[in-house]
DNA sequence: CATGAATGAGGCTTCATTCAT
DNA sequence: CATGAATGAAGCCTCATTCAT
């Protein structure tokens, strides 16, 4: 459908500001990553309950993505692009340096304090999409799934 | 790329066998679906051990996706395809009527009886997801990270 | 739609008869061109009221056309067609000789008697083109039509 | 042979102007109408003598088929193609309108009185097309034919 | 002789990109 | 800086033609 009509600006508009496409969807990726992970962040209660700390990142990066399904399906369709660059992918998982640090520190002494961080980092991210997902298709009781969700993910690392 | 040209086959001979392209996508993800289907059941002891059943299903699943990286690939960028007809999706969906029965016996009276099956079913389906993806990435340990992302699974939904 | 299946034949089945597209358009050209003219002359009383012979050929002419639209409008197509070549068309002209030396005895001593022949003659097609066409259309009122076009012709050349 | 090329742009540079090839051809078709439907009023003396005018139209539309036969060309492949839709075919037959008219009031009162005027009009259009199609050939005798023509389609009518 | 799978040239169309305004 | 007409590479698809069966 043409990348610069999706936009909604004029056709040649789109290279005044990005030298070409794969530019673009890198500076995209990167931008939506930021902000995905400044609204996980939002609020979070420093120093108190671990628990209570994830639980509202948790609701925090879930919600985002109820509040912003085509943002987060951006996301989803540029992390699986061709075109985004390692460079890109390093610079967006740094974003979520804070998320990491604070799942390393509930995981710790647990039934996954054993394995590869990096994998349990997967495993988060697996069970955040799939609670998206139910919580994007029904959307009256997201508050309920989100609750169920992060349940089941501190059953599996805690 | 060029769907044909990928394939190794010239330009026209794809539609000796396809009407179109998108008829080849539903074709062809319906086939892998079946084909992934056909190997998550292969050699499971029936009547035995729920948890032992269960694992059985869950390794060959994940080392299907391991030994066969090119077709997982396809069929997670198929399940994303627009073309993909929802008559498709339902037959890929019944694919895995068995395996879902497995999951049904297996939530049974665990914390996770009362949540919707479909959602229970989206949560194995990351899970698979994240283990199969660090399983690819590492492949040396992939029969521990199987064992680790199974073990998470459990946790979660018993 | 392709010219094999459009025939009701089998896709290589035509090149046993057929060395190319452009062999069977000259053929099919030909052929119905010698059925149309052989359509013309039937019935046509010699030596009687040249009005009379003559609008025997007309009559025979147009109901052909109508009887079989398929083969008229092939025929309409095929004689725009680049792939005819001069030697097809010349052969082509040389089946309605006789109608040609029919309408030459008409036009004798009237007002076109000065005029080209050949000029008459594509006259003579036009109107029965227009008479045709006229005649399928309207298929209810066609020996109507058919003789309205007579009599505009015959007050045209005589 | 590809109608990017034989119109001298480049290939993507059509579908700057029209949506489709049919679109172009819808178009084109009809632009070619008007022009010629205009070309032949030129110089219509009005409330004149009936023949004088309709032979001023005749000569019009006969030399500019002449003058233009890349343009006539066109107008003959489109009036047969299948995809100019019959809303264009409509708006094509309203620019002969005026041409329409006057044959009609030629007609009045002649043998073809009672004939139905799309008949009448059908075999005035199959008279051009001869004529046009002999002055072609016949550039040199040109006037010569377009009068015999006119006299021809004038004897028919009246 | 008939068939239909395979081929590849060629056509229509999309879309990222360029450039004159 | 914004625009949109122009471009051409590349994709999907058609179809005449070939060839092994």
């Amino acid at each position: 459908m043409g990348i610069a009509k999706e936009a909604g600006v004029a056709n040649g508009s789109l290279f005044t500001y990005f030298e070409t496409k794969a530019d673009l969807f890198n500076q995209l990726y990167l931008e939506l990553k930021i902000e995905m992970a400044r609204a996980a962040m939002r609020g979070v209660p420093e120093g108190e309950d671990l628990r209570d700390q994830f639980f509202q990142v948790w609701r925090n990066l879930t919600h985002w993505a109820v509040a912003f399904p085509e943002k987060r399906r951006a996301l989803t369709q540029l992390s699986v692009c061709d075109e985004i660059t390692p460079e890109t992918r390093a610079a967006a998982h740094k974003t979520m340096t804070r998320v990491g640090n604070l799942l390393e520190q509930c995981r710790a002494g647990g039934p996954m304090s054993k394995a590869p961080m990096s994998f349990v980092v997967t495993l988060m991210n697996s069970v955040a999409e799939g609670t998206m997902d139910f919580m994007t298709q029904d959307p009256r009781h997201a508050s309920k799934h989100c609750k169920t969700g992060f349940e089941a993910l501190w059953r599996m690392v805690t």
